[in-house]
DNA sequence: GTGAAAGCGCTAACAA
DNA sequence: TTGTTAGCGCTTTCAC
């Protein structure tokens, strides 16, 4: 049987209190009683029941990270990301995935499983801004992502139209006017699809471009399919295309695919920009272009803000944060400017 | 403040055990007793105390997850298996990514970072044979992967050898006689790598062909990068080769990268079969043949057998189980039996 | 600087 | 069928 404090107050002679003391670092133990009882714990081999500390404390040291599915790159690379970070303060992560179902994460919300963890970290993808009420819990929160804006909660996320008005701007630099957008959403204002749909109009705008319906191609979902699947449609209503914005990298991806297969070349007849920077883009042929929206600062932002709201517990919350994180353009082989 | 057991005792008008009882489906309660129970509990919105529980029955319905990186396909796609695994046991998951460090997995075995987990599913990469006494541990753990055989836990692997031996058929099915293997180590005997070059060099000598070195190419790490840089060596060394057998399907990626690069057609001039069958496999152009591993049923089986043992956790274990699982060939586009 | 004792919310003997 | 009670191992007042 594991060792208690009690088995380690006895062998050295104190009470169990100090050696609670010494397992915490409380500064005001002796030096010589502080050296007999780390003997003791190093004898025993103790370690603290982290169960019976969380029951006490209302601690568990641990975060849950809620996402759609680990096997989308993107995902998968976020929470590597989130586990380092959270490492780095001692925390463990927990990990839930929803599968971008928007009942499933509104049950997570609710459910008790989640329940010894210290917070959330959220990243949603079914839920929309109507459901923003469901964040009033008495938990702390960091929601991720471009679905709730001016929730309850502190909220990182990228600069979404910026990036892909950005994004857009390196094709139009690349010398291209009849750019294809891949991914966009039916009736949607918020959300990843809306924002970068808004950020590619208004870099074709700016360039005096009109924006041509027949380019903008709607997707469901946003894996390789869906982009291979956009292109051949693309392809047979006979659409006049030099270039193609995918909403994600892995529609980029995919719309490579596809037009490899029509025997397109990349980038000389179809210039190809992705968005992520999943760490495939760099291997393809061609690699792909692509925006780096920031992926380990959001992380690290996270956890940072979720560990204050942890810490504060007690006092009345502060308003809720919203934080932007930085972007970058990264160019490679599918779309490179003509100067 | 959240309700307790005695909240809704007082509410209901019952005694604390009466509600314990109800909540933990106890059967043998009145059901007039139970539905006023039951409407307490709704009344109040109880839900139990993890912590609480988790301390008085040694269980939290945590299982751990310890992988190199979430980041790497095949890891992520079998974190998702096994979180939905869970998730019909009624477990979570917390997961530890371990970079593949030795070190570090040894550590996972001992901190006290996972302790409140019920048990733990251990996928190593850094560990070897020689480590196997590190699982003499005092809560459950299954074994996953090909590293260490014969240890005191459960055992969950595929067949490596057998399905190297059917990847490496196929480009003979295809015509081919020199094959390159693609992610080669030196000087070990277990692991993944080992394995699958046994099946390799079976298959050849097998087909009468003799295992020429020279097309055995080493890589440290798996990524798409070390096949590229593989198959660029390969062809500055001016060797002569009809198709790669990449270990896994990311080198396997890599490899067409690079051999595309260099102008060569797929699989007109050079076979591609890999090995994992990620989601990505079936995207790229052209579509890489592969195997798939078995990663369901993994994930699956995985779950069981600790499932197993936790409720077991009494009585003197019984002799750790050894279990391997089915794989298939699939076929896409770089390599095409001539038939 | 150290100890005594209460109790976090729950489960499981045992009693009634 | 239901109630009483004793802890699980820890943190945390409050004394000393």
């Amino acid at each position: 049987m594991a060792a208690t404090l009690h088995d380690v107050a006895n062998l050295a002679g104190v009470s169990i209190k100090t050696v609670s003391n010494v397992v915490n670092d409380y500064p005001h133990v002796k030096e010589s009683t502080r050296t007999r009882v780390r003997q003791a714990i190093e004898e025993l081999n103790y370690q603290p029941n982290l169960s019976a500390r969380s029951l006490r404390s209302g601690r568990s040291g641990v975060i849950g990270l809620v996402l759609p599915e680990l096997s989308l790159s993107y995902f998968g690379e976020l929470a590597d990301a989130v586990i380092a970070e959270a490492e780095k303060h001692g925390l463990v992560v927990l990990i839930e995935k929803t599968g971008a179902d928007r009942d499933r994460e509104i049950a997570v919300l609710t459910s008790p499983r989640m329940q010894l963890t210290d917070g959330l970290i959220f990243s949603p993808l079914g839920m929309g801004q109507a459901d923003a009420r469901h964040f009033e819990v008495d938990f702390p929160v960091v929601l991720l992502g471009e679905r709730i804006f001016g929730g309850p909660v502190d909220h990182v996320t990228m600069r979404n139209v910026e990036a892909a008005q950005a994004a857009t701007e390196l094709l139009l630099k690349a010398g291209r006017r009849r750019i294809a957008l891949v991914g966009a959403h039916v009736d949607e204002d918020v959300g990843s699809a809306a924002l970068r749909t808004r950020g590619y109009e208004q870099a074709l705008t700016a360039a005096g471009i009109e924006v041509d319906p027949s380019l903008v191609r709607y997707t469901t979902l946003w894996h390789r399919s869906n982009g291979a699947a956009a292109i051949r449609d693309l392809l047979s209503d006979g659409v006049e295309f030099d270039a193609v914005f995918g909403l994600n990298d892995a529609l980029a991806l995919g719309s490579m695919r596809a037009l490899q297969e029509a025997g397109l070349r990349i980038p000389d007849d179809v210039s190809v920009v992705g968005f992520d920077d999943i760490d495939e883009a760099q291997y393809t042929l061609p690699s792909l272009s692509t925006i780096n929206p920031g992926r380990e600062q959001i992380a690290a932002l996270a956890v940072e803000l979720l560990l204050a709201r942890i810490r504060d517990g007690g006092g009345r919350p502060s308003e809720p944060r919203e934080v932007l994180v930085d972007f970058e353009v990264v160019v490679r082989e599918s779309a490179v400017p003509a100067d």
